[in-house]
DNA sequence: ACCATCAAGTAAAACGTTACACTAATACGA
DNA sequence: TCGTATTAGTGTAACGTTTTACTTGATGGT
């Protein structure tokens, strides 16, 4: 049988309140003495307060949810690294879920986290919308979250973290004009995700910029290796000839890129200069490494759990929305035309 | 407020047991009518029953957690996949735990972990020795736990799921003999871990048996990228100039050791010859892809999770511990000499 | 008419803790 | 000596369920 609070009572002769008082530390009006007893007959049985009565009366369970879409990305293992190394030191559990991308898988998940009673959640999830009804549900009920990698319009409020897509497309496009490269497609995420969609706004945004805007050319793929390769293959020979630079929506698809383009008798960087999107690390020995806009994964996670701790424990925090930095990481896949 | 049984129980003017009994499918002996009325309600109210209420009493907590080295390893990744698909699906959460490779670290998340009152634990910790007090602890106490990819030795009966890697160490060792090479190195991983070593053990008798153990070298690795350029860099060049054949602990240090043969002006597979283990995944830009142990990471998650079940749900399973199957996937790191 | 059976429920305890409103005994100052 | 603080606690309700044992009224057979 498992030892409860009671024998610890009963073994040193006190009530259940003064056991539970000097566990918490609120021991304020009790002797030292017996504040003594106490303590040494819980480590002489091994008391461990049962979380689950606890959690019955405090209204809190002391862990979140993190709902991604799948921890095998190497962007979203970094991310969830980040969320859990700082939960786990600040005494909080982390739920992991994987929503595969998949709508109803997302839904399902929350309702179980929420019956569940975490104290807040964590979302990764790339909606393909800039508004969800759940974001309505959370705020009805005060529920926390997070939004992360995930950018909502201004006025509803809603918390995140995330990275201003736009702006760094726009620089790292404008990083490969400023290099002499003229005609520069863009190879997007799925269009219905809004990262996707803010990302192919800066490549036209810099283009336009650059009076370039009669060579953009959108192809549409799905951050995937293979991804990658078909878009490229879905080139005309015309089209491709006159190519000198790609911007791919992120590395995956960047690498995918150069194997179809080696395919066809193009190098990298030599006739062709690639850059890619979110920095994912693999080892060095790939060649060509990707010039890429490094996103820092591990930190927004981290800063993601940093803002949901603040708001579960009612410190209201001033920055409800944080913008991560951003960095443009000079590899070999670009070359001066 | 949150909605309860009671408010269901009120609303319908019938008693918490019978909308307890209707929830919980219990409803031998309540009229048709009731019920109907009682889920109409349900539905109406959106009540969701409170998942710490009811551990209180069934002392479940349909989660469970899963302590792990590092989510950013792709193996582990894949793997923590693998255990978070089949338990969501059968209605558990799971609570990742990162530790570094930390005992300390560890010790202290089981503790937070069976205080969180998980139903059990799947371990992929890289445990230093053969066996532990806590196997002894959780033993006691009758807590189940699954050991992944870490093997202990028959007589305490851990349950287990894990790989052969003695055998599968021979085994791809013998492919590269087979192959004509006859002076193979080995880069273990670190020697204080039961695996590192077992594959050892393995890459000396596919030597023995083929009559080559006086030219065994074995040179200690850390199972990083860096570690494998350091292997190959520590090694005299009298001494690297007859070996043809590398045998890599893991993948990740593999690829490192062929950035320090080019280093040296060897060529992979030209000049020398590299094996690995593990066979993680990079995008196939990759070159040259390394030939490679393949162990299944997703399907000793899932394997790990079922047998976690079929231990918490007492279905006595005929198989304690699952040796999982391993392949030999051949790539473009060997040529025969 | 009477007992047994059955359908359709119900009341109350239990789970292990924390929170709240008390109390008993002592000390202290005027 | 009295009144008031202070110290060191205590008893019990409450949290939201499930579980166990019990009740009630109707029905049916003899």
């Amino acid at each position: 049988m498992k030892v409860t609070i009671k024998d610890i009572a009963k073994r040193c002769a006190v009530s259940v309140t003064t056991v539970s008082m000097v566990i918490n530390g609120k021991s304020d009006s009790i002797g030292k003495d017996t504040i003594e007893r106490v303590r040494k007959t819980v480590a002489e049985l091994q008391y461990q307060p049962n979380a689950v009565a606890r959690s019955m009366i405090t209204k809190r369970t002391h862990s979140i949810g993190l709902v991604l879409p799948d921890i095998r990305n190497p962007f979203f293992s970094d991310l969830a690294k980040g969320v859990e190394d700082y939960l786990n030191a600040n005494g909080y559990g982390v739920f992991l879920c994987n929503t595969d991308s998949l709508m109803d898988k997302e839904d399902q998940y929350i309702r179980l986290l929420q019956a569940r009673l975490s104290d807040g959640l964590i979302f990764t999830t790339q909606n393909t919308i800039e508004s969800n009804p759940l974001f309505e549900t959370f705020a009805n009920q005060a529920y926390p979250f997070v939004l992360v990698e995930r950018y909502v319009a201004e006025p509803c409020g809603v918390p995140g973290v995330y990275v201003d897509n736009r702006r760094a497309a726009e620089e790292i496009c404008t990083y490969l004009i400023e290099r002499g490269h003229r005609r520069i497609i863009c190879i997007s995420g799925p269009l219905n995700t809004t990262n996707a969609r803010h990302r192919v706004e800066g490549y036209r945004t810099a283009l336009e910029k650059a009076g370039l805007s009669q060579h953009a050319l959108v192809i549409e793929g799905n951050y995937r290796y293979r991804g990658g390769c078909e878009a490229v293959r879905s080139l005309a020979a015309g089209q491709i000839e006159s190519v000198t630079g790609v911007f791919a929506s992120n590395d995956l698809m960047g690498y995918g890129a150069i194997e179809a383009l080696a395919e066809r008798g193009y190098a990298v960087p030599e006739d062709v200069s690639i850059v890619g999107f979110d920095g994912i690390s693999f080892p060095s020995v790939l060649k060509p490494q990707l010039t890429s806009v490094y996103l820092a994964a591990r930190e927004m996670g981290e800063k993601a759990a940093e803002l949901l701790l603040a708001i579960i424990e009612k410190r209201e925090p001033d920055t409800r929305r944080y913008v991560c930095a951003h960095a443009i990481v000079e590899k070999q896949s670009v070359r001066s035309v």
